[in-house]
DNA sequence: GCGCGTAATGGTCAGGTTGACGAAAACCGT
DNA sequence: ACGGTTTTCGTCAACCTGACCATTACGCGC
């Protein structure tokens, strides 16, 4: 390094994969890009830190708020990864810190006119074709699929899918949806009223769903599982 | 945000949480820090991008060849975390994303005399007294062995705290020094000997070490373990 | 009210895995 | 040859898992 060496900056920018389970299908938070570079295609709801001395965890639950008109708070959020080859944006060094949120599937405030608002589109329909996405983002949506499926196998994660009063039914069906894999009810209920912390039952009941009654159950002081819920 | 908002830009650093297995204990890489803020503590090794325009990865790889005078190909490197909170270095806000290198106990080229060079320091010694580290050095360092413990369960990255060829008594010392708990030497055999593509048996046996001659291994194919070796 | 469909939950049972630990194998040093 | 040491193989009970039958408890149609 020469004497004239100066600490290079680079852009600061947070981006958000918003999962949820809807319609018996996994689906992604995107936004129609209406700007150049990647006109017309969908990216990842995020932007460039508000100020230059904003948080990063700040800056990601501020994006999450805006795109989805929800409070973060309450809502799971946890850091992904950092992105930074240079390239992957085409006007200057972009450094983007993604993060990684899980939420049950509420209707998003449609508020304001705005075209460009965020919507939910399944994960399938966008793997299998990265040219609908902009920059990178359809490697961070692949990664960020992949630390969900890889948590639910040991968190508790699978409860944020959920509204905060569920049944095991439910439950079950994240884990299949995430999974793309059958589970038997049976096992499955065994062995997630064996956990403990896991689920606290509420005493309340369903009905109406032409069935035998489900007990409802809400979210227990558990984050890991032990054992954990392996897949195949 | 007004007309007159321009993108705020960040200083961006990489820093490396070096782990190892030495003297029968979990050791960091660590360095003195020889300028100001926090001169005189230790921190972990890393810096700025050289250039505007460098891969952040390139630049851990460089950073832990600078620091270890080692060739980063071969070790285990993975990213970390990325930690951005403002004022977390009181000169200027500085975004530094942290990765977690696993080495065997090599020798490090104490090349040059550099008063500064790394040097390694058992982790149970500075995790208790954070004040000894600069920055928010002392959470990374517990988060990144939060991680390593984690995948020692899952995956077989114990296998990169050990030389290219090792024994499974050496393997069960990673586990036991890293987990900090004692594990039966009779069932560590049965079970990674039962995990297929974990271990490959070079043909070799040890000598000379005043017992049965223990088979020698290599590390197999395999990245992840199913069923993972679970703590207690 | 009664049977039927449906979903939740409770069991059972065989097969696999784990933890505790005995014992044999294979070396070293004396 | 012998005791010390480390590796490796075996055994056994306890536990866990997957497959699957059975029972419970509802809504619905008649």
């Amino acid at each position: 390094m020469s004497a004239s060496w100066t600490i290079p900056t680079v852009a600061m920018a947070v981006d958000l994969a918003v999962l949820t389970v809807r319609a018996e299908r996994l689906h992604v938070l995107l936004v129609n890009r209406g700007v150049e570079p990647y006109r017309g295609r969908l990216a990842l709801p995020g932007g460039f830190l508000s100020t230059e001395d904003e948080d990063i965890d700040v800056a990601a639950e501020r994006e999450l708020a805006e795109e989805t008109g929800l409070d973060a708070s309450g809502l799971h959020l946890e850091q992904l990864r950092t992105y930074g080859a240079p390239g992957r944006d085409p006007r200057m060094r972009v450094v983007t810190v993604c993060y990684l949120a899980i939420m049950p599937d509420l209707p998003l405030p449609s508020a304001g006119g705005d075209a460009d608002r965020a919507r939910w589109v399944p994960v399938d329909r966008v793997l299998g074709r990265r040219r609908l996405l902009a920059f990178d983002h359809g490697q961070i949506i692949a990664d960020a699929v992949d630390r969900a499926r890889a948590k639910l196998e040991y968190t508790t994660l699978a409860t944020a899918f959920c509204n905060p009063e569920f049944t095991i039914s439910e439950l079950r069906r994240v884990y299949e949806i995430v999974w793309s894999e059958e589970l038997d009810a049976r096992n499955f209920h065994r062995k997630v009223t064996g956990v403990d912390g896991f689920l606290v039952a509420t005493g309340k009941r369903t009905s109406g769903n032409g069935g035998r009654p489900a007990v409802i159950y809400r979210r227990g002081p558990a984050t890991v599982l032990h054992p954990p819920i392996l897949r195949n």
